[in-house]
DNA sequence: AGCACGCCGACT
DNA sequence: GTCGGCGTGCTC
């Protein structure tokens, strides 16, 4: 024996060295060699050590752990597969003559190599669970870079990636694919600018990159299952992912349609753990080459991918709430980039972050001329504070007359859908001369009342003593409050002859039928009614502009068009109503239907002010003194601004904790670290590498700990 | 996270 | 001399 174990070394471990290694070490300690649970046993001749991905816990950030490979192993222990590995503490304990180094964790092979650079004696693989791939180099690849630009952890991005495994699912066999389709005809793309040229690059085998506005209408399914189609009929894959489960049955139905049946598998988290190991086996296996799904489906392991669809980015449901929280349209332009395929985010409305991938010359836009707009979408007209002064009606029926009369006009030839606001939202100050929102001077974050009273500024923390519109002039400012549901269930009494049906968190209407019928609804529940909504009523104006968040207008856009695209057009008499100040840009850009423009706008302002996504941001919260102590640890990039540390608003006992949220009765900080263009991933780098310094040592466990979020959802 | 190791004070 | 307190550090 040529040692007695690696120690000394320092220079890795060939292979006939790992086999007399624990015996060397018990040798050392003076022990007698017993059998092991591997020792004696014969390695894998080739490449003898796997590289293995432990799932346990986030301690070890992104560590990959050697271990040996017995040769009875050596052919199924491939990168790629589930393996069970003994993982624990210290030396280990020795029980009964074998060496018991805690408790057997799953874990994934990801490479086999020669030797280990590990000093100490190698465990060996206790289990390779089943032969499946179920992390080949591409999704590999994908989680990686997942986790780099969140500043998360591989770990947790697979455990996001890789469903849960069901081994009556493996051993079903899959079944064979079906050979290309032919190219579908572009369909409703002529009726867009780019459109055709679009599906006819993917037909081509090229990989275009659009940012699609999409006309109101039930129409982008059926264009969505053309994009698949045109991708399938070139030999490659495409993955669909849309914000709920209402979209996937739509999405389906449509591939459904252009494609036939068994071309395409559905993705979702209600499925159940089998089936959707099922669909998802399928999809890997090549047996599918097309997906349709929710959030989850973004890791869909696609084969010879060539399109990656997005719908509606600026839905909510497109953040991954389990860390480190990647988004759906983050992650697809990440597969769009590494498997330099074709990609097409698509919605009525539109994000600033799709305005900036248009603005930046990375996708080219696909709109509607102007008058196809125009006559596709309802006739908007708006109803703000001056008209509600002079509307004697109004205030005595609390409804506006211009609404009552649109009701009442759209209920003589169908359904009529009534949007109210979601309870829950927060109230932000605002200048109660223009209402324009309030930030602070110095870092332009949201200014919020104090618990004592005086303002200060919600990111930064400073106080602000003297505010003044910067728009105005004005001097005063007010909170904004709301309560619109009572309206809607006034509007119910006073057209007591219709039917009145509700659509909510409770119970979500799929369709309504095209008969007279009120249908109030909260944002994102909307049923679509067959041949169209007569008329809609957006009463939710100032409780969606009017929460803290720098989305506020866009989200509430978002939410009026969506509810606005299931009215008919203008030239079939289909009107929306909106109770809205018309000064304000989201309402403007609603009367013009140009959410473009407003993201363009949004996105320009955003650049001005040093906002995300033209800068990068991050958040770090914890307890004060970890907070603290991570921001000092941390060797943030030169250009890094950090501002706060500000409180976080506690959260009430008996109410659920938010995700990285403090828990009941501790009090939180929260410092927002904000980077230039071009330098997030040197920002994210520098907050894992803090992570990592601050893992065990001084950190205090529990009470050190602080989360990191990459790109915050919730900053004022 | 667990869990073992180790360095110090009180005990048979 | 040795049992066990918990502070520290590692897990291939």
């Amino acid at each position: 024996m040529s040692s007695v174990n690696g120690s000394g070394s320092g220079g890795g471990v060939g292979a006939e060295q790992l086999a007399l290694m624990r015996e060397g070490v018990r040798k050392a300690k003076g022990e007698r060699a017993k059998p092991g649970t591997w020792r004696g046993a014969a390695l894998a001749g080739e490449l003898p050590v796997a590289r293995v991905l432990v799932d346990k816990g986030v301690l070890h950030l992104d560590r990959l752990f050697d271990y040996a490979v017995p040769a009875e192993l050596d052919a199924v222990a491939q990168p790629g597969v589930r393996v069970r590995v003994r993982f624990g503490a210290g030396r280990g304990k020795v029980r009964g003559g074998r060496r018991e180094g805690g408790g057997l964790v799953d874990g994934f092979v990801v490479e086999r190599v020669a030797r280990s650079d590990y000093s100490g004696p190698l465990a060996a693989l206790a289990q390779v669970v089943s032969s499946e791939v179920v992390l080949g180099p591409e999704l590999l690849a994908l989680a990686r870079g997942v986790a780099d630009r969140y500043a998360g952890s591989l770990a947790d991005v697979v455990q996001l990636a890789v469903p849960p495994r069901s081994a009556r699912a493996e051993r079903k066999a899959s079944p064979a694919p079906l050979p290309p389709p032919a190219v579908p005809s572009a369909g409703g793309w002529e009726r867009y600018e780019n459109g055709a040229a679009f599906v006819e690059a993917l037909a081509r085998g090229g990989a275009p990159r659009a940012v699609w506005n999409a006309l109101p209408g039930s129409g982008w399914g059926e264009e969505v299952a053309r994009a698949v189609g045109a991708t399938l009929a070139s030999g490659r894959g495409a993955l669909v992912v849309v914000p709920d489960g209402r979209d996937v049955g739509r999405v389906d139905a449509a591939l459904r349609d252009v494609l036939g049946a068994g071309r395409h598998a559905v993705l979702t988290a209600d499925a159940g753990p089998e089936k959707r190991y099922r669909e998802w086996l399928a999809v890997l296996r090549g047996s599918v080459r097309a997906v349709v799904g929710t959030r989850a489906a973004m890791f869909a392991p696609v084969r010879d991918l060539g399109l990656v669809v997005v719908w509606d980015d600026g839905d909510g449901s497109h953040s991954e709430p389990h860390a480190p929280q990647p988004h759906v349209r983050d992650v697809l332009l990440l597969r769009a980039a590494q498997s330099k395929c074709g990609f097409l985010l698509g919605s009525w409305s539109c994000t600033v972050e799709a305005a900036q991938l248009v603005e930046s010359g990375w996708a080219r836009p696909v709109v509607a001329r102007r008058e196809q707009v125009r006559s596709a979408a309802p006739l908007v007209r708006t109803v703000g504070d001056q008209d509600l002064a002079r509307d004697e009606a109004a205030r005595a029926a609390r409804l506006p007359t211009l609404a009552w009369q649109a009701v009442r006009d759209g209920l003589r030839d169908g359904p009529v859908l009534v949007q109210v606001p979601r309870r829950g939202y927060v109230p932000r100050m605002a200048c109660a001369q223009c209402r324009e929102a309030a930030r602070c001077r110095h870092c332009a974050g949201p200014l919020e009342g104090k618990d004592g009273g005086g303002l200060a500024c919600g990111w930064c923390g400073r106080g602000e003593m003297a505010w003044r519109c910067p728009e105005c002039g004005g001097v005063r400012l007010r909170a904004q409050v709301v309560g619109a549901r009572r309206t809607a269930e006034e509007l119910g009494r006073a057209f007591p002859t219709v039917p009145v049906r509700t659509s909510g968190r409770e119970q979500v209407l799929d369709t309504v039928p095209g008969v007279p019928a009120l249908v109030v609804s909260t944002p994102g529940a909307e049923p679509v009614a067959e041949g169209g909504y007569a008329a809609a009523l957006l009463l939710d104006g100032w409780a969606m502009l009017g929460r803290p968040d720098l989305r506020a207008g866009e989200e509430a856009l978002r939410r009026w068009i969506a509810a606005a695209s299931l009215v008919r057009g203008q030239e079939e008499g289909g009107t929306v109503v909106v109770v809205a100040e018309p000064t304000l840009r989201a309402v403007q850009a609603l009367v013009r239907w140009d959410p473009v423009g407003h993201a363009v706008r949004e996105l320009a302002e955003r650049a001005e002010l040093g906002f995300p996504p033209v800068s990068r941001m991050a958040s770090v919260s914890g307890r004060a003194e970890a907070v603290a102590a991570f921001l000092a640890v941390a060797e943030l990039p030169p250009e890094a601004e950090v501002l706060g540390p500000v409180p976080v608003p506690v959260t009430p006992a008996g109410r659920p904790r938010r995700v990285g949220g403090p828990p009941p009765g501790e009090r939180w900080e929260r410092a927002l670290v904000r980077v230039p263009p071009g330098r997030g991933g040197a920002l994210a780098s520098a907050l894992k590498a803090a992570q990592v310094a601050r893992m065990g040592r001084g950190s205090g466990g529990e009470e050190g700990r602080v989360w990191v979020r990459v790109d915050p959802a919730d900053i004022g």
